[in-house]
DNA sequence: AAGGCCCTTCTTTTT
DNA sequence: GAAGGGCCTT
């Protein structure tokens, strides 16, 4: 086909752009993924440049395949050599490579964020670290921060008591991932920018390659990855870039928006192309979601428009409760399919919080409405997946104390806590990997010199398990992924254990053929290759594509889809934007574009829905809109006045104001008190130590009344109306 | 050593 | 309302 066909004249100018630095800023649906990949195609066909020479970086599995197959059809095919991935891909690839420069072996494993958390755990204990004061999830946080902006363990400051801390507990985790052979998410880039920075052959070698670096969702980049393309472009300087700052959503995992500031200074000769006719919604819906994505500042204004007429209005509907949202939602969906206005995959509903789809799919299947979900209860989160995994994980890497800590009792066999602790210790003693220790006694049995530290029994039973890993270890040298796969089923009779379990048996025998099938695909590769790919395939990639059902999603995994009828659900206070983000103005700022990516998901109809009241914590509480909602102007949105009514009739209570609860539970049973909340936000109240405030928040929970109270003095503090001595100063509001 | 029970805690988003 | 940790019993 012609390469430059149904292009306006923004995206001719980017795809043929000439060599050298291009920046794309690309509003939603104006058409990013077709002149990234008509640029790919142009390079490759116009101007005569090898696919070997071009790289391409995206940042989910999810992008690359969507890519590839799409440059595959407009060059026939003819893409042998390119480098097309996600980041973490190439990365590991890259590692993989050059591992003899790196202080790991080429047969390292990727650990994953149990894996990771695991290994955080074991430095406290060893540190004497409270893990109560020092949890290992905000640790981990840090580490992974610093990773992000290239600070080494050795460099992390230690100014104060807390930075004290992770900085130690750094120093042993990274030693702790080098003694078992492993990298995490965060090495992956760090290692390759530290291997490209200061090994001249290596960066000479790669940037001389990569004549064209081309990357997908720039504004997600964060300073390691951002360093790291410009030491892979440092020798052509051919890079294009395409973005769109509104639709940054990663800043908790490191990415910086500002990066599409600091391409522009970096590369003052850069050309900067803005794409801002959208192909994609109706006026009515983009007009919204300029409203929303206007009131943050710190941007580059974009005059996003569209062709396509205004449209429906979109609607905005108030539940009683979460349950009655759900059924909102999934009646509305129903209907349409019912009477054969839409089908299935025109719909999507998304939320802020995976724990939200639960009441999403329980109204459908109450419905009896097919659909598809992404994320959520994860496959590869399952324990006879994850068994497995760390089965051939072990067999991959026998320094992966991890894995053989995971699999040494599964199925039971008899080692237990006391004969693994036993085990580390021979092994450090000797100055080897329990796993080492584990072969030797596999091989020698009883002439090893470590069986005398074991009870008969133990050793005994470590040297059989020993034996079978040496054998699993020796079969990998000549069998396929898939027979190193059937061999371990057998050896340990995997199948007739999980079918042990007599209620889920089945199912879970049935996940593990599924992963069994999928080891069969790479038969013609290395187990590095499919272990690389199970810990870089997330959920999010594998969409059920054929299916014809509404799909249920997050919305940062709503990124860079579309349909012809979107539901955003949770529209609350504290939901959307989520609590978390309340004190700091940047996150606050952040989830407003997540709400923009979600709004601008739609062709042709939106609905916003959020609920009185939903029950997390398992009890319920009482939220305001969305502040997000009032950004909308009033006329584009029409409003659903008729709630769903169920169970009791006492539930249609007028609605009357948010901060009042309705006696009742979702089933209609009644609390043995009703309570009426003292406090309403807004109020300034007193507190004897603390001084004057403002409530900023009220719930019933548990029969008490609970407070957010913003203190002059002391800041947010979280109290119990009951017990907090407040007097009230002023009902203002 | 293993399994069961009760306690707490906590929850954003994910390569 | 789920999942993990600690403590109990067998």
């Amino acid at each position: 086909m012609d390469l430059l066909a149904n292009l306006n004249q923004q995206q001719f100018q980017a795809v043929t752009a000439p060599p050298g630095q291009v920046l794309v800023l690309a509003g939603p649906g104006s058409g990013k993924t077709r002149v990234l990949t008509r640029r790919i195609a142009y390079l490759i066909r116009e101007m005569g440049v090898p696919a070997y020479h071009i790289l391409a970086v995206t940042f989910t599995n999810k992008a690359a395949q969507e890519m590839e197959s799409r440059v595959s059809s407009l060059v026939e095919g003819n893409l042998e050599g390119i480098w097309l991935g996600t980041f973490h891909a190439m990365c590991a690839r890259l590692l993989h490579r050059e591992a003899q420069l790196l202080p790991f072996k080429s047969n390292f494993v990727i650990f994953d964020e149990d894996d990771q958390e695991t290994l955080v755990k074991q430095a406290l204990k060893e540190l004497n670290i409270d893990d109560k004061l020092s949890k290992p999830g905000s640790i981990l946080n840090k580490i992974s921060t610093a990773k992000n902006n290239l600070i080494l363990a050795e460099e992390y400051p230690s100014g104060n008591y807390r930075e004290e801390i992770v900085s130690r507990v750094y120093k042993l985790y990274q030693a702790k991932l080098i003694k078992n052979n492993a990298v995490d998410f965060d090495d992956l880039l760090l290692w390759t920018v530290k291997l490209l920075a200061e090994n001249k052959d290596v960066r000479d070698a790669y940037s001389h390659r990569f004549e064209h670096v081309l990357v997908d969702e720039f504004q997600d980049t964060n300073l390691a990855q951002y360093e790291l393309l410009k030491l892979l472009a440092s020798h052509h300087g051919n890079i294009f870039v395409v973005g769109d700052e509104d639709q940054s959503i990663y800043r908790w995992r490191g990415a910086d928006y500002r990066n599409v500031l600091r391409f522009e200074q970096d590369y003052p000769a850069c050309r900067t192309i803005l794409l801002e006719q959208n192909y994609r919604s109706t006026q009515t819906v983009l007009d919204a979601a300029r409203a929303v994505i206007d009131a943050n500042t710190h941007r580059t204004p974009k005059a996003l428009f569209t062709e396509r007429g205004v449209g429906e209005k979109i609607t905005l509907f108030e539940a009683n409760d979460d349950r009655a949202e759900a059924d909102y939602v999934v009646e509305n969906i129903f209907q349409a399919i019912q009477s054969r206005k839409a089908k299935g995959s025109d719909f999507a509903v998304m939320y802020r919080t995976n724990a939200q789809s639960r009441l999403l799919e329980e109204a459908c299947m109450r419905a009896g409405l097919p659909y598809r979900i992404l994320g959520a209860q994860r496959f590869y989160g399952r324990r006879e997946v994850k068994d497995m995994i760390a089965y051939l994980r072990l067999v991959q890497n026998p320094a992966d104390e991890l894995s053989l800590g995971r699999v040494i009792n599964v199925p039971t066999r008899g080692i237990g806590d006391k004969t693994m602790e036993v085990l580390r210790q021979v092994a450090r003693a000797a100055g080897k990997t329990p796993g080492d220790v584990l072969l030797e006694l596999g091989e020698l049995r009883e002439k090893s010199p470590h069986f005398a530290r074991f009870s008969n029994r133990a050793g005994l039973l470590l040297s059989d398990f020993g034996s079978l890993l040496s054998k699993w270890l020796k079969g990998k040298e000549t069998h396929s992924v898939s027979q190193v796969f059937d061999a371990i089923i057998k050896d340990i009779r995997f199948r007739e254990y999980i079918e042990d379990d007599h209620e889920f048996g089945e199912s879970r025998w049935e996940n593990v053929q599924e992963l069994r099938r999928q080891a069969f695909e790479f038969n013609e590769k290395e187990l590095s290759d499919y272990l690389q790919r199970l810990a870089l395939v997330s959920d999010q990639d594998t969409l059920p594509e054929k299916q014809d059902a509404p799909l249920l999603l997050t919305l940062h995994a709503a990124k860079g889809l579309e349909f012809d009828t979107v539901f955003i659900v949770g529209l609350d206070e504290g939901l959307l934007p989520h609590a978390r983000s309340r004190d700091e103005p940047e996150e606050m700022s952040e989830e407003r574009r997540l709400f923009y990516v979600g709004v601008t998901r739609a062709k042709n109809h939106l609905h916003l829905v959020r609920a009185e009241q939903r029950t997390s914590f398992g009890a319920f509480e009482f939220n305001r809109p969305s502040q997000f909602l009032d950004s909308i102007p009033e006329e584009l949105i029409s409003r659903q006045g008729a709630r769903i009514a169920r169970g009791s009739k006492s539930r249609l209570d007028a609605y009357s104001g948010w901060s009042l609860p309705t006696p009742s539970g979702s089933n209609g049973e009644s609390h043995a008190r009703i309570l009426e909340p003292k406090y309403k936000a807004g109020m300034r109240v007193k507190h004897e130590s603390w001084g004057e405030g403002l409530v900023v928040d009220v719930r019933i929970q548990d029969n008490e009344e609970r407070l957010d109270v913003f203190f002059d003095s002391v800041g947010f503090k979280r109290l119990l109306a009951s017990l907090a001595k407040l007097e009230i100063l002023n009902k203002s509001q």
